[in-house]
DNA sequence: CGCTTTGTTCAAAATAACTTGAACAAATAC
DNA sequence: GTATTTGTTCAAGTTATTTTGAACAAAGCG
């Protein structure tokens, strides 16, 4: 529904079919992801654009308000999927994406997944602590082990990030390297 | 806010402190990954539970309705992230949680991500179409460079979907193994 | 300075997601 | 068969999240 009103302010340039579609894409992926739609919207329309977009274009082609797009190009440049381009002549701020999914997924983990880890770290020992005062042994035994657990999860998830970033960086273990479309790592 | 109410309901067991902590831990990661509270409370309990715990005593100490606990467990049980274990002399379906971290996120992967990464071939193909009908031959190539950009970090994302499950399963490509907690791959 | 442009903030409205509980089905016991 | 136990479904209520837009800063211009 990124475009469906008919557009009032005239000026804006309406999206084509290819834009509207793959704007949907990216809206799916990132409410599978737990991000809102007008997150989505931003950077689909970014990705889409073959010139750098401004603040009150995003907001007029996509048919959202300015506190939306604020909030949203917010996020997005604090993750670092977008990045601020200057432009001679202009005093606004123009937006273009970044396309590496290397550096996306990299800003992700980041900002969402590692302040999560860390605090479990945390979380981990002073449910440690609790245990101690449970005065049955046998419950406090399966108790340490369940906790046990938990850390050996939590060191195998972290052991994980790097081997991700190694292989969405075009390092590859296990197959040929292929490269196809905008030349990006 | 597990067992925050006194209970009315009294023959549930009150869920000790170390519980409540664990099932918040539980109930912090599902909402991270985009899940409902009720799914981590329910995993959570019986992640703590010495004994295989029924429909009603999940329902009973966590003081969740009968409706919740239905829907959360049929969505663990498709995971494959509880299984049901049959108790001599109960007419009642007994659960007990899995505990191997590669089963658990291989469950996930294959219920959530999966079928998006496959539609997502086909979403690619049908924009594709859609660019052909873009007149300017400018706009045009810069259209299916974008989507070319896209099919790359398709098939990157779904090269990593291996590796990652082979780093969860304790082969360890770079660092020593370890094990540690309940005896589980 | 005062005026305009550009962008941010945040409380309220709109929307989406989750939970509840009562009605319903399925299976066993009697 | 009928009653009881066990579990599911789904519409309505509740809660949480997202979006809006008007009031507010900040910075360049004349």
């Amino acid at each position: 529904m990124a475009a469906s009103r008919t557009d009032h302010t005239e000026s804006s340039a309406a999206l084509s079919p290819w834009e509207i579609s793959t704007i949907e894409l990216f809206t799916r992926t990132v409410n599978l992801i737990g991000l809102p739609r007008s997150v989505g919207e931003i950077y689909g329309l970014l990705f889409c654009a073959s010139t750098p977009q401004t603040f009150d274009m995003l907001s007029e082609r996509l048919g959202i308000s300015r506190g939306s797009v604020s909030q949203g190009l917010k996020f997005l440049r604090q993750l670092g999927a977008v990045k601020v381009q200057y432009v001679a002549g202009s005093r606004k701020d123009h937006y273009v994406p970044e396309l590496s999914i290397k550096t996306l997924v990299q800003g992700f983990i980041r900002d969402q997944f590692t302040p999560h880890l860390e605090s479990g770290v945390e979380r981990l020992d002073a449910i440690e602590a609790l245990i101690e005062s449970e005065s049955d042994p046998a419950l406090r035994a399966h108790a340490t082990q369940r906790i046990n657990t938990l850390r050996t999860w939590q060191g195998r998830v972290q052991k994980l990030m790097p081997i991700m970033m190694a292989a969405l960086g075009g390092i590859n273990f296990l197959n040929q390297s292929s490269e196809s479309g905008d030349a990006v790592i």
